[in-house]
RNA sequence: GGGGGAGUAGCUCAGUUGGUUAGAGCGCCGGCCUGUCACGCCGGAGGUCGCGGGUUCAAGUCCCGUCUCUCUCGCCA
């Protein structure tokens, strides 16, 4: 017999009756009756009740077994008594009647208890993340983990993709992050840069010639953690040659689709991803990631708010110096205490925001009435053509953001996700998908009164080649009215992957960063190696990199990225569990030439 | 860096208007219990009420400061 065990604990079914056995496992739950004394011995396969009594050799040693303690255990398997049979567990027809028990490791007081679902304190879980990860449904969630990354790769090389490597210490790379560094020490007083993505990497692959790129990528960004943002995650990185926007579409909405059918436990998923351009989803969602889950719909209202019979002077002269107001429908919100108004204004003001004016409609469905604080101002015309272009009823409410566009945009879309969730609005068992579309290539940079990159700057700009480098820098508006090739996924209001067309040709590339300010030297300075690549026959290129734990995250169920990772950090970037960042001695510094220069408390 | 929430036993939490010795469940220790699967019953140990200061006859409770965790804004194309 092996030494440890001969069956896991999730292996023995009523044929394996009478026949001896051998399990390791961890006692997740004892159950002492005095004369009869349950272990639920479980390891990553199941759990297995085993059973001793008082004519077993193992009886006193039993008794002394605590929870999380490792032993083996010898016995025979045999059916459970008629009536005790337990059907909510795989092996619950048998149990092992145990003849010998061996203590492999013995466990102190648990800190936190591996049985039950019974929430405790983040830190805590962190730093025993051993025991954590004990638990059913972390251990779940990092095995599905590791299933969907194999899907995610299965899918690719079913599509003629190949797996590539590229450096971990490199220099650093396009996007905008700042850059984890890494000293070095051959190089006194230089650094390599961990890679934000390997972005560079991948377009000269391309450029070398391979095609059908694809890599789990790990990524490091040194920038404050969210929920669902960390310093170091996956992305599924991707590059093709030879293509076009609809070509990667084509290539990668079936992988996305497939894994959220694949894992998504029923939920419904959406056929085919819609496409909205972004002005329309800054518009209509206030964000370039909507919930589309949530069914309200924003309206821009400025023009009914700008009419001569309006007297609401408080978006009027909002207006005058380039403000919009957007209409939030709140369907059904009539029925709700003057409190769920009063609140959400209360919120709007913690925003930053002067705050949400409403109407309430009242009324038959021709003759419908507004009523609220600022109703008053809005004759019944005006009323009217906004309950028309919101499509409101009687019962229904609107909220107002007045602000300059991208501000009033962006109050909006938060007071729309609230409004959605305080009426319980939105769809569940369902993700939604979608595409978001011709990202601007520039923006107005309004603190250094300059055209600056919206994004990537190496998308191809999605404008004729010849007028593009024909562009008059002085002209800002057609500037700023260019699109990029450039594209997002959205599932359930997280923004799963960016990418891009790339820009191949250094002409262009040159009259793209000449546009935002930048002379070719700044090319050759900080992206030497790609514009270089690019003048010795670049092929058209794109690609996109799916974020490999959001998407886990969103089939697990769960809002948090730490539920989703095997050893993550705190939100302060800290691993509690190994201690890190951690002070490092002189010797070290030395070598690197480094002095510590402490900021001052 | 800004804002919100939280911090009371190993863990989850309660603690009224400031008022006797700060409680419960789980866990732990001891005892009882031969069919449980959140086993049950009896008893026990376990507390710097995050930390520091203040108000008060009296502070877990009120005030000020500070630390920690978390969510979020900025930031992250």
């Amino acid at each position: 017999m092996h030494r440890y065990r001969s069956h896991t604990c999730g292996d023995l079914r009523k044929t394996d009756a009478l026949q001896p056995t051998r399990l390791s496992g961890w006692c997740h739950r004892i159950r002492d009756h005095g004369g009869v004394l349950f272990i639920d011995l479980r390891d990553h396969y199941g759990i297995t009740q085993c059973v001793v009594d008082p004519d077993s050799g193992a009886f006193a040693l039993a008794e002394k077994l605590r929870s999380e303690w490792v032993v083996r255990i010898d016995g025979l398997v045999r059916q459970r008594p008629a009536g005790t049979e337990n059907t909510e567990m795989p092996t619950g027809l048998v149990e092992v009647y145990v003849t010998e028990i061996e203590v492999l490791g013995a466990a102190a007081e648990l800190p936190l208890p591996v049985f039950g679902d019974q929430n405790y304190p983040e830190d805590m879980r962190l730093r025993y993340r051993f025991l954590d990860l004990r638990r059913e449904k972390l251990h779940n969630n990092i095995m599905l983990r590791g299933r969907v990354i194999d899907s995610l790769r299965a899918r690719m090389k079913g599509q003629g993709f190949f797996e590539f490597q590229t450096p971990i210490l490199t220099a650093s790379s396009p996007e905008g992050a700042r850059d984890f560094l890494v000293p070095s020490r051959l190089h006194p007083g230089k650094f390599y840069a961990l890679p934000q993505a390997p972005q560079q990497f991948k377009q000269l692959l391309m450029t070398a010639g391979f095609d059908r790129y694809f890599q789990i990528a790990p990524c490091f960004r040194d920038e404050d953690l969210r929920a669902d943002r960390s310093l170091e995650f996956y992305q599924l990185d991707i590059e093709m040659s030879f293509v076009t926007q609809e070509d990667i579409f084509a290539t990668v909405e079936p992988v996305l689709r497939g894994v959220f059918e694949e894992f998504g436990e029923g939920f419904a998923v959406t056929p085919q991803f819609p496409r909205i351009p972004y002005a329309e989803t800054m518009l209509k969602y206030g964000t370039d990631k909507p919930d589309l889950r949530n069914p309200l719909v924003i309206v821009d209202v400025t023009e009914e708010f700008s009419r001569e019979d309006v007297s609401f002077n408080a978006f009027k002269n909002v207006i005058k110096q380039g403000g919009v107001v957007r209409a939030i429908p709140a369907t059904g919100a009539g029925a709700q205490p003057r409190s769920f108004f009063d609140k959400l204004n209360d919120w709007a003001r913690g925003e930053g925001a002067a705050g949400l004016g409403y109407v309430i409609f009242e009324g038959e469905a021709d003759a419908l009435v507004g009523k609220g604080p600022i109703a008053k101002f809005l004759p019944a015309g005006v009323q009217q053509a906004i309950a028309a272009k919101a499509g409101l009823k009687s019962g229904d409410a609107v909220f107002f953001a007045c602000d300059k566009p991208d501000r009033a945009a962006k109050l909006a879309g938060a007071a729309r996700l609230r409004i959605g969730s305080e009426l319980k609005l939105s769809k569940t068992g369902v993700f939604e998908l979608c595409w978001i579309v011709d990202f601007p290539m520039y923006e107005w940079n309004e603190d250094e009164k300059r055209i600056d990159f919206s994004h990537n700057p190496f998308s191809m700009p999605n404008y004729d080649a010849d007028a593009f480098i024909a562009l008059d820098g002085a002209d800002k508006d057609a500037i700023l009215g260019i699109n990029a090739f450039q594209y997002d996924v959205v599932c359930n209001g997280f923004e799963l992957s960016s990418g891009a067309i790339r820009n191949h040709r250094p002409d262009i590339m040159r009259k793209a960063f000449a546009l935002a300010g930048y002379d070719e030297t700044v090319l050759e300075e900080k992206f030497g190696g790609m514009y270089r690549a690019f003048h010795y026959g670049a092929p058209p290129h794109g690609g996109i990199a799916p974020g490999v734990d959001r998407i886990v995250m969103l089939l697990a169920g769960e809002e948090n990225l730490r539920e989703i990772v095997a050893f993550p950090m705190n939100q302060r970037g800290e691993d509690l569990l190994l201690g890190a960042p951690s002070d490092v001695t002189a010797k070290q510094l030395r070598e690197l030439s480094i002095k510590l220069n402490m900021p001052e408390k």
